[in-house]
DNA sequence: TTGTATGCGTTATCAA
DNA sequence: TTGATAACGCATACAA
């Protein structure tokens, strides 16, 4: 039932430095004193306590993760993953704190919660403020951010260059003829202050594109109480003159639309041009053309950095924008 | 930068055992004194060090997670959230083992990694075998279940009747007139070591009332390495007689084949019926006729009873099956 | 290369 | 109701 560090030591005729230092760092122990003592260990079904490793060594072994919605969403799940799959193998669990309002989010970073507690934060995809990452600066860890507006005050981050994707996606459509598009997005009700920082990077990369080109963009902003799919298929439905192609912030907001088209006898792409952001799993298989991002692997390398961080190094690029890709599929094509 | 429990206690005028109590029994200290000490302690900003208490506690305020799928998909990333909602608050930490295959599992019950390091342990969804839940009863703290197919060995366990449900749904097609069904689902290429339990269940349940009512059902097993769409377009079009209706294993599933059925001019329900399984966002959206079930839900409930468990008590259900819901939307139909 | 001794920051026991 | 003190299980400086 016990078997501590001191059973084991007993058991294996050695002092519990030589236990602990078996398990820590094994190099600096001989190889036949290791291997009595993993006997022993594996004998006393003995495991490293890790909260008591954890107060001598003055790590908790806990990274804090900051999100503005909800782990089950498709981006933040893949982020979360490709996270775990870096830190749980090198002995970090992961806290998530979610602030899903304002005031949630005024609560965390006024009590900081976690201070003291956390070897390092991740700060995923939303729009934090300087105050905030002030606060958090006051913690003494290592701060990484995966799609935050500046890296002011960070010590690593990856984003996807949502700006850029818009641009050659806009620049697409454009090449194909196109020169009235719908942009539907989703805005939140409380001024804003929640939108999570890509949403504005799409939002702004896509008008300066078409101002540059020319183009009308007229605007489907999607109240959070609103059906998404229902508001978009009415504006397209009122716009006259019609857009010739359709531009959603995501493709949880296009696969639904492009589905009612069908239906309803509206023939994608030859009489809208449909396009996404993400390329969920279920773009591909519906030929959703789409702008692809992986957040597994920006979770991945974001998790990487931190390690890094955290071990005094200073990793390669320390501030990474990823490009995000256009898959040119099945719901784009030429004008006429 | 330090701020131990020793300075609050000097700043604050009192020992340290007045300080751990009002962090941890605050009642059994005077309100005058709480105060002076949570003044203190703000001032110092002061948090407990969750790696001591836990130490001197014997717990280590994190549960395992044991899972033979990604915390990406829609049932784990769910059902994580319902946990984290619970388990958050009340102090503990999560830490996932995915099992991805027979290599991983074999190795996790082989060596029990989390032994002596977690004060509870949650298996969701996979068919978990006698000599696994052996090995972890060894471990001897509670275990608590999601979709499980036994529940020998587990202190508690929440679970969708898969079976129930597929009965509700065969019935509603047969009802509706349907005589002749396909049945998509997924098989994994380890002679099913893998398969998901309510993947069996399903199955199960499906043939069973079929024979019953003697409907004719066709199979179409998915080989995880084929497009899973291209496998069930291709053999609704080759089966002759045509089968009136398609029931899917997973939402999933049926979404990109109910969009590729409209794009190439079949009608959905006319010339067949479509039915899921799990109701995902998108499914309602779209308007699938589909088996609701609710993993965010599950994922509190299993916590509650875990946390229920964990302070000796004995939750009221102990071991919980819940029914999914038929979500009768827009495509099923009667027959002709 | 290994052992001895000390302390990490908390909680629990007991006495006051 | 509060205080003194002894662990909790491990890692590390230092000595051997």
């Amino acid at each position: 039932m016990k078997a501590s560090i001191q059973a084991v030591a007993a058991e294996a005729g050695v002092s519990i430095s030589t236990v602990s230092r078996t398990f820590a760092k094994p190099n600096l122990v001989l190889p036949e004193t290791r291997s009595k003592v993993m006997a022993a260990a594996e004998k006393l079904d003995y495991r490293i306590s890790r909260s008591a490793a954890a107060l001598k060594t003055g790590q908790s072994f806990r990274v804090a993760l900051l999100m503005s919605d909800s782990i089950s969403t498709w981006f933040n799940s893949n982020t979360y993953a490709g996270l775990d799959s870096v830190l749980h193998p090198a002995g970090y669990d992961i806290s998530i704190f979610e602030m899903a309002d304002a005031h949630d989010r005024h609560e965390f970073f006024a009590t900081l919660p976690v201070r003291r507690n956390v070897d390092a934060v991740i700060v995923n995809s939303f729009n934090i403020v300087p105050e905030e990452v002030e606060k958090l600066s006051n913690m003494k860890v290592p701060i990484v951010g995966i799609n935050i507006p500046s890296i002011n005050g960070f010590n690593a981050t990856v984003s996807i260059d949502d700006r850029q994707a818009m641009h050659v996606a806009v620049k697409h459509l454009f090449s194909m003829g196109h020169r009235r598009i719908a942009y539907a997005y989703e805005t939140s009700n409380d001024n804003n202050q929640n939108m999570v920082f890509s949403a504005e990077a799409r939002l702004h990369g896509l008008m300066e594109t078409a101002e540059e080109r020319k183009m009308t963009v007229e605007r489907i902003a999607i109240r959070n109480y609103e059906d998404a799919t229902n508001t978009i298929l009415n504006s397209l439905l009122t716009m006259d003159p019609a857009p010739t192609a359709l531009y959603c912030e995501s493709d949880e907001l296009a696969l639904p639309v492009i589905y009612k088209l069908c239906q309803y006898g509206h023939a994608v792409p030859q009489e809208l041009s449909v396009i996404g952001f993400d390329d969920v799993p279920l773009a591909a298989k519906i030929g959703l053309t789409t702008l692809h991002q992986d957040p597994f692997n920006m979770g991945e390398n974001a998790a990487r950095k931190m390690l890094s961080v955290m071990s005094g190094k200073t990793p390669k690029p320390l501030h990474e924008t990823l490009q995000a890709q256009l898959m040119m599929r099945e719901t784009t094509a030429f004008i006429d």
